[in-house]
DNA sequence: GCGACAG
DNA sequence: ATCTTGTCGC
């Protein structure tokens, strides 16, 4: 029930995907939040080995208590390869799917990867948030374009990541004396916004709550231990 | 030309 | 991402 805008087909070639990123960053908008959100959604893909079927998963929590209000998962087909640079395009279809069924609308997604600090300043987050034209913002495990000083090892600090003079985004410390996760604005929010509510997910683990409990959702399912919701 | 390379 | 058990360190 949850709406979006199909901006344009999936079925391309890698370097007609890459043609749509040159069109298709112009129209990121990097600015605060309009409004203070209430709901954060967390997104997650999964697959067996060697096969194209994904299990693409949402979940929807309350920023203030983190309570899970509503979880959708899809089965679906990833006709895109993982190719480095090009995540959107293999990830976002199966995910769009599993945003159509969601009742609620989230205030902001957050995404399992990186926005801005992308190669064309146009990763998973930066894309699917000109699809659902609402605040988002990626969170990555690893770094694909940028260089960083460690940031000092309590939970809280940050250090700008740096691509051709530009910064990209946030190596953030999530947890004490862990590896940083990385995080960069999607499309409507600013980086600030997007280090500060990375935080406010935190349930004591490195990966924040959104993309924890979709990752455990999607893993469910994938091993038929969840039904379809 | 060589190495890097989100999930 | 996924395949997988134990094990080193705080």
């Amino acid at each position: 029930m949850a709406t979006y805008q199909p901006l344009h087909d999936w079925n391309v070639t890698p370097t007609e995907a890459v043609a749509l990123q040159q069109q298709l960053r112009s129209q990121i908008r990097i600015e605060p939040l309009a409004e203070p959100p209430k709901t954060i959604a967390g997104c997650d893909i999964s697959f067996n080995k060697f096969e194209e079927t994904v299990y693409a998963g949402i979940v929807v929590l309350r920023l203030d208590t983190l309570e899970t209000i509503e979880e959708a998962g899809v089965v679906s087909t990833a006709p895109f390869p993982y190719i480095p640079g090009l995540l959107s395009f293999r990830e976002i279809p199966s995910l769009l799917q599993a945003w159509a069924k969601l009742k609620i609308e989230p205030d902001v997604v957050m995404f399992d990867g990186h926005g801005t600090a992308h190669p064309r300043r146009i990763g998973i987050a930066s894309h699917a948030g000109l699809f659902l034209n609402r605040p988002t913002f990626g969170c990555g495990k690893s770094v694909l374009v940028g260089k960083y000083d460690e940031p000092a090892l309590e939970r809280g600090n940050w250090s700008p990541m740096k691509h051709y003079g530009e910064v990209i985004g946030a190596a953030l410390r999530t947890k004490n004396k862990v590896n940083p996760v990385y995080v960069s604005p999607g499309n409507w929010i600013d980086l600030e916004t997007a280090i500060a509510l990375t935080l406010q997910c935190d349930g004591g683990y490195r990966i924040p709550e959104p993309t924890r409990r979709a990752h455990n959702l999607v893993n469910a399912l994938r091993r038929g231990e969840q039904k379809i919701s």
